[in-house]
DNA sequence: TATGAATGAGGTTTCATTCAT
DNA sequence: TATGAATGAAACCTCATTCAT
């Protein structure tokens, strides 16, 4: 009577479908946008019937909204400075860029839609762009605690500018990935990305962010 | 009196209802992007009928393609150091980042479809992505020519870094801009780019740009 | 008060919806072959509209493959020998000559879309086309089989010969009556043909048909 | 002054025009029927714009209706007796069948269209079938006074039967020749054909035929 | 004797979504 | 917790045809 009983008809279960759908929609919609990913096409990958989709999520939108809100966590741990205080502030900078170069790489759909996201303007808004700003901001306000962190003199204005500068270059360097493919190597692009920041802090504040105190 | 009734049936003119078309198609693809620009939205928007853009069109992708094509011309000028050589080369630089930025608050439907087109990675290849790719290809070796101009000692990897840093950066900071609207200053933080790929140029070529030639 | 009553939203019904689907496709099919067949005019004539039809078939060429498909069995009981063996073969052949005008005149749309198809010569062969070969090749089997048993010295060759025969004279009796209509006494031709059958095979073989050894 | 001119452009020339699109309509309209050959295929494969068909037709009906038209001469040489009346008749019959067979070999386009026009039936009858069939009924004609010729004592009844069947066998075994490609003898076939008439007008018309009155 | 341009109607197919079971 | 079936709207594109030049 219970669901102990071993047969082989998958089992209805609510969890691992709903699992399925969003890595079937984020792969999907990673490669072809808002627009381009179909119902139709999902259900397809995931190999469930559309209309159980609609059973897990109120429609299109939702769907997209909750790939974007899983992928949420992804960036709560890149964010952070490694390394602990004896280590100079250039080297856990460079790390932490490197960090992020790895996650871009990793899985690059997250960004390649929310990119797509930001770009397209439509009439109504689709919640999967807001929710998407809203994981942007979060992850923004981390880097300018982190750069903060780094340059303690600094006045709030040059942690906006630096920290503008940096989510832009990611951005930008992720695409520039995109295109050039394996012709470019993300990873020294970021670990230079992250000394450039370091100098940048150094030389808009004044010449002394944090680890020069000895 | 004269034919500029304006009414009824206008007269045909092949050359112009190209225009038109283009206008339209370039407008709503740079706001929803490819799958976004329908024919009928186009259609709608030039005032023709859906079959009429087929005379002037083999189909979307070749409507499209067109329209990329055509903004090309946008960066022929903008892509060239601005000045005479009596000018230190950092302001030279910054002046010709500050065009670029002037261009983009312009007209940035081009580079939003273009970077939309880009980011999608559809089983076939629109051509529309390929024009734009072979736009900024050639854009790219404009900008890497100005480079070397301005460290003429700087050894060939080196400036090609620095180009794609400076792309990068050019694409990451209109994002920024798309996202931040008015809050963000696109003219000053592409100045301070210009200054950075200057100094960037600099160190990584050890100490003796352009200008330092008394 | 029971389910029946019929009007406002049908019961959805697979089976049943399936099946008239085809039934109209078959009957518009089979009068304006297959560029004249469009779904508009399907779904009109069924009752269902245009997307239900892509619900039960992939597209246009599948739903008229499968229309061919459908009407074979016409053909499984057609194409045997009636009467047992105590009668004479030239009556039996005649017999069953006979029983093919029949099916011919009850249900024409079969063969008449089914040597459309034969007759257009399209760049990629709808599967509709492929299908009628297929079944007509069987059929082709099935009369030989018969002709065999009918003149069993022939040798290979000869049987083969008049089974090209039979079917190519079927054929075109079929479009005279297609064409002459009332004043084509289709039986009596049939009738006839079935007997010039047994004659060319006697003649061919030399002399000694099976019924002739008692 | 003259067209002696002797310049590359080509000369407006109506004929040499007309002549163009008539042989583009009739491949393409012998290769997949009335509506599968529309005016923009013609326009490519005759080179002229669809514009310009329209000036020598008055529309597609009436160009389709022209290409069966001038393809009638091709038969009127073929429904004649070969060979003068010194020859015996089976063999002149049998020529003749031979001479049918390698037309249908030669441009098998005209009677392909012909048959796909038969066999559909739509609302409005093209006018091209109506010519078609009126071609046809001629070459009909024809046939039958040959065969009359070969059998001066046959009634009009048994003439008109025999017409019917060896017309049958004729668009049949063309039919089978489509099918068959290759594998299909036609020449012999029809050689074959030539002599069963002789017997089926032999027969039926109780043992003599002209020739056998010496 | 042509033809570039235009056009309304209609073609096949996919869309997001709903609903009864 | 699902899903087979259905559906109106809209997608892209081709159709036959016309008209001013």
């Amino acid at each position: 009577m219970t669901e102990s009983r071993g047969e082989r008809k998958r089992r209805a279960n609510g969890e691992e479908s709903r699992r399925r759908i969003l890595d079937a929609a984020a792969e999907i919609a990673g490669e072809r946008g808002y627009e381009g990913t179909s119902i139709a096409l999902v259900s397809e990958k995931c190999g469930l019937p559309a209309s159980s989709i609609y059973w897990h999520f109120k429609n299109k939108d939702d769907l997209l909204a909750a790939v974007i809100e899983r992928s949420f966590d992804i960036w709560v741990d890149v964010l952070a400075l490694p390394g602990d205080d004896s280590e100079p502030m250039p080297e856990r900078l460079a790390a932490m860029a490197v960090k992020v170069a790895k996650t871009l790489l990793d899985s690059p759909d997250f960004l390649r839609l929310g990119l797509m996201l930001t770009l397209e303007r439509r009439p109504e808004e689709p919640s999967a762009r807001r929710v998407f700003l809203q994981v942007r901001e979060t992850a923004r306000a981390r880097l300018a605690a982190v750069l903060a962190r780094v340059a303690p003199d600094a006045d709030r204005d040059t942690i906006e500018t630096i920290t503008t500068y940096a989510i832009a270059a990611t951005d930008g360097l992720f695409i520039a990935k995109e295109i050039g493919g394996d012709s470019v190597d993300l990873l020294r692009l970021f670990e230079l990305l992250g000394r450039t920041l370091y100098d940048s802090l150094t030389r808009l504040t004044g010449g002394s962010p944090a680890t020069e105190t000895p």
